[in-house]
DNA sequence: TAATATTTTTAGATTAGCTTAAAATTTATA
DNA sequence: TATAAATTTTAAGCTAATCTAAAAATATTA
């Protein structure tokens, strides 16, 4: 098969990424905010990835990936990631200025390169952000998380996933010098507006808010 | 200004590369054979670089680099050079393989990506082929070679410069293990056909053609 | 359940980067 | 130096990927 274009892979890794909250089932508008396109021009696009037998488009019901268009997603994210960890480890970029560039790098086409890169890297199973890194075969190791805001009291965590969407919130995190595998204790809830307190490594006190309670993801110890 | 296409970097980088055999003038049909389009796409495009003051562009006689355009085209190299060193200095890629991934990736928009990688490659002056890297400030240290082509008998060359344009050429140069930084003499120069005979490091005796010995640059000892 | 609001698609246009064919210009040659 | 050959440009057109505005379909609500 031909290669895609960057923006076909863009669509089909923004397909897979939405369709994991959901069933799979996308809506154009959804990915038309994601992409930051007019919801005109998903349209077309969809029409084009479900000539090439990538997607799988029922008009006004929404879309989602075929087998083959979800292997050249799962590749895409497996592209990003281990980019993503390159930057960090590697070249000591903070966590917070790396999305921007992976987004170019996911898109350099040779197998060769990338699986050079896996192994120079060790192999790594989860990337900067605490997300799993697909392995060649496009197996994606799921991790046992859950969001920070329905985690409960008393409880102790573990961070191991952060949402990487916003640069700004990343640097929210380092601000407050919060870091992935940092060890987490709700020690209250506030009702009114969902406010959480938090003990990190049974030191700092912290609060924070609910929006940012949701772009964490921890797992029990 | 603007970040320019990978198309238009392209543009600038190859009339920087055919300018610097001639005195910096290139003509249209040479860049559309270089870059495998027909002449009609490369007076369109130079027009558009010409309008952005990137070119100095005179119909029917031909296009040069303004001091604007010289620095992104230089831009451009730093990158290609340094990502190809990367490849094979730590990602272990035989110097045959490295050309096409590097055309790719020297268009990923970052200044802070290659800074970073030009410390972490530990500031090398000298690609795989042996082409100078610029520097950040666009410094070119322009070794002091002669083609193998022209090269004088009975002296002792080293091998420090291989045209890279051609991947069989390198694998060429693998099978017939010569590596740069092989010491050379030449001991016999056919005057019918040009054909070269050579020992390689005072051991290897080894012939080869005019063609070949065209594409490789040699600095005395 | 009929009217209204929202979402999605269609229609028509635009831009970047390419093409071929024909016209214009420059260079080479008889 | 007139003509032929080669080079370069112009003209017209194509595709991918985007847009806006209008139309159609679906969802919500009074």
């Amino acid at each position: 098969m031909a290669t895609l274009s960057a923006v076909e892979e863009n669509y089909l890794k923004y397909i897979f990424q939405l369709g994991e909250t959901q069933d799979g089932l996308v809506k154009t508008n959804d990915l038309a905010y994601k992409l930051d396109h007019s919801a005109a021009s998903v349209t077309d696009m969809l029409k084009k990835l479900s000539d090439k037998r990538l997607v799988v488009y029922k008009k006004y019901y929404g879309v989602s990936l075929t087998k083959f268009g979800l292997q050249i997603a799962i590749h895409v994210l497996r592209k990003h990631r281990l980019w993503e960890t390159f930057l960090v480890k590697n070249l000591k970029f903070t966590w917070d200025k790396i999305h921007d560039i992976a987004e170019q790098l996911e898109h350099i086409q040779s197998d060769e390169l990338i699986d050079k890169m896996d192994e120079y890297l060790g192999y790594p199973k989860f990337d900067p952000h605490g997300d799993p890194i697909p392995d060649k075969q496009g197996n994606i190791s799921v991790p046992n998380v859950i969001c920070l805001a329905d985690a409960k009291m008393k409880k102790q965590y573990i961070l191991s996933n952060v949402n990487d969407d916003s640069a700004a919130f990343l640097k929210y995190l380092n601000k407050i010098q919060l870091q992935l595998n940092d060890r987490i204790k709700i020690t209250d809830k506030e009702e009114f507006d969902e406010t959480i307190q938090l003990i990190i490594n049974d030191k700092k006190q912290l609060t924070i808010s609910k929006d940012a309670a949701q772009n964490m993801f921890v797992k029990g110890i």
